[in-house]
DNA sequence: ACAAATACATACCGACTAGTATGTATGTGC
DNA sequence: GCACATACATACTAGTCGGTATGTATTTGT
């Protein structure tokens, strides 16, 4: 009834918005359509204007928000002329996402990999699809670390990589189950003295 | 109507089972309880008489089934006599659950914890609960290796035991991601070569 | 200016959910 | 053998879910 001026684009942005909110907050498949509706205050009709189904609204999320911004976080490592264990470490202390405010939440792209990779493919490609680019950008970036002489010749750079994912996303999946600030630095304390580890020995600092 | 003869115990105990097996595939809040039913022939009056809701059915999953079998497996690690780097390593390539079957299920305590330490506190605390004492348990294997000469005295066990609990949860969240037991094998072999970092010189394999 | 496509809005549907009310058959203590 | 608690069974409810049918208002192209 009472149509406002309008602004597709916004309402299209307003609808993935909210929805990363509530998929983030509650899961996918406990995510809520008409509570997303409710925090945007578009209707239903819109909705499915805009998208033709809820599956079809989470792998926009997926594509849209989650994984452009984790990807933007960790594109300095392609950067030839760092130092890649440096940059690896300041990475991982940072908190660029506006979303990382709370642990308890844990990281979007984990909750997401665990609750749906076995229930649907198309979450499952796009989430692993990530993690291995992510995996692969740190092994590339350790093998320039090795032909720099920055990190060590003996280092496994494929197992090295796997594993520093896995510690990432375990660290902040503990923490989120801890609930603790403490518990999450303690983890990546852990970790960045692994990483440490992978320098040459004439480089440790 | 066509009552069979009765054996209570027997009929939680199916209840409990067919609960896990729920869980385990669809996650807590998406586990049905008609879905229950159907898998044990129990009628709805039978599963409200042993448990007074889902949550504390629930609950009973994780305080009867899931802590008390991985608190088992990881038992080894408080015999003072083992070399407490081997027993780690061996643990951690048993797969002993005879859940652990299928890599694309994930871990029953971690797929639990990313899902429930958000939303339900009943939830967190058990689960947080044997992660720390699993933490724990590893630190104090770790403490003992350094008095023994097995471990380096340069460890921080309170961190590295940590770090090995997020290494663990993370490497068997990514390999459930990528449905993949060679992920998984990679991640644990990065894992063994950082455990196996913490022996001291003389004692490096 | 008018038609057609776009962008919504409202009302509804069937399926599924946890939980309950109520009844009945079975086992146990005396 | 009788009373009573235990152990179920059946039918139902209120609420939520994703999705749809159908309407209307707004833009856009010509």
């Amino acid at each position: 009834m009472a149509q406002t001026a309008r602004n597709p684009d916004q309402t299209r942005e307003a609808l993935l918005l909210a929805a990363f909110e509530e998929i983030y907050q509650q899961g996918f498949r406990k995510a809520s359509l008409d509570n997303i509706l409710r925090r945007t205050g578009v209707t239903k009709g819109a909705l499915y204007h805009h998208f033709p189904n809820k599956l079809a609204l989470g792998y926009a999320v997926v594509d849209e928000i989650i994984v452009p911004h984790a990807a933007r976080k960790w594109q300095r490592l392609l950067e030839d002329s760092l130092n890649p264990i440096d940059t690896l470490i300041e990475i991982g202390e940072e908190r660029s996402f506006p979303i990382e405010r709370d642990v308890s939440l844990g990281c979007p792209i984990n909750n997401l990999a665990q609750e749906m990779s076995g229930v649907d493919e198309g979450f499952r490609d796009r989430l692993n699809g990530f993690l291995d680019r992510w995996r692969e950008v740190i092994e590339h970036a350790l093998q320039r670390g090795q032909v720099n002489g920055l990190v060590r010749d003996d280092v496994d750079t494929h197992e090295a990589a796997a594993f520093i994912v896995a510690a990432f996303e375990g660290a902040y999946g503990l923490a989120k189950c801890a609930c603790s600030e403490e518990v999450l630095h303690t983890c990546l304390d852990g970790l960045n003295t692994y990483v440490n580890s992978l320098r040459t020995s004439d480089e440790t600092d």
